[in-house]
DNA sequence: TAACTGTATTACACACCATAGTACGCATTG
DNA sequence: CAATGCGTACTATGGTGTGTAATACAGTTA
């Protein structure tokens, strides 16, 4: 279910973090769904469960899940306007960067018709 | 000239760096024009001389500038295509992003619409 | 010569990340 | 009730990255 890349630069938590999050807001782990428990997933992913559990703290922080201390931790009710409000955001500050460099508004049309036209490449 | 964000996250040696690379892809520093000195930008910005140093070897490290001993840094001769690549290489990454978040292409396009009918807003 | 330049080195402090081990209270199951 | 699994909390340790501090050296320039 998660794949952990040790190498990278970017820190295990918020590896789990990301995953989770993309999963919850994909849609792949429903409402109300239950997560993996912080010791299991510390033994598949052969991390600390302390990392796995500030991973699952964080998510909740911002309201990804939801922990019940003796039951789990469960998807949340996920507004996904916010997360597309995000994304576009992003979107738009990467936009304006390409424009600064020189690239045209075509070009980048183009880029976005060649994103599309590819199938569910996740 | 420089201004640091000392309470954020990215590393002072990081922000000096973007900086310097903005100005000279920009052509707000032109090519071989000289740059400020590790120790008069280090007073300035009143960081540490080797944190200036660090930003400077990672630039000339990655071709943004050239540095002489005994004569100082200067910006080099920039080939913009490498920079314009990278741009688009985030602009296909927040794509992307926003069309797993339910985005559509015809959105995204409007966006890149809205960001180039403004004037030159930097 | 004097004052500048980039560069290199050592040392220290601090924060973040990850692991290890232990413990507590709660919920579920047998 | 007892056992197990759950999230959570805590202390301790080690590694890494960042930033500062203080020198020192060699090359360039006025």
């Amino acid at each position: 279910m998660f794949s952990i890349d040790l190498t990278s630069r970017v820190p295990i938590y918020e590896q789990i973090y990301s995953k989770i999050t993309e999963l919850a807001i994909s849609g792949t782990l429903s409402e109300n769904s239950q997560l993996p428990s912080v010791r299991s997933l510390a033994k598949d992913t052969r991390v600390n469960p302390n990392t796995v559990a500030k991973a699952y703290q964080e998510l909740e922080r911002r309201g990804i899940i939801y922990s019940v201390p003796g039951r789990g931790s469960f998807v949340a009710a996920l507004d996904s306007g916010i997360f597309r409000e995000a994304a576009l955001s992003d979107f738009d500050a990467a936009a304006k960067t390409a424009k600064k460099r020189g690239v045209s508004a075509d070009v980048l049309k183009q880029h976005v018709d060649g994103i599309f036209e590819k199938g569910e490449e996740i």
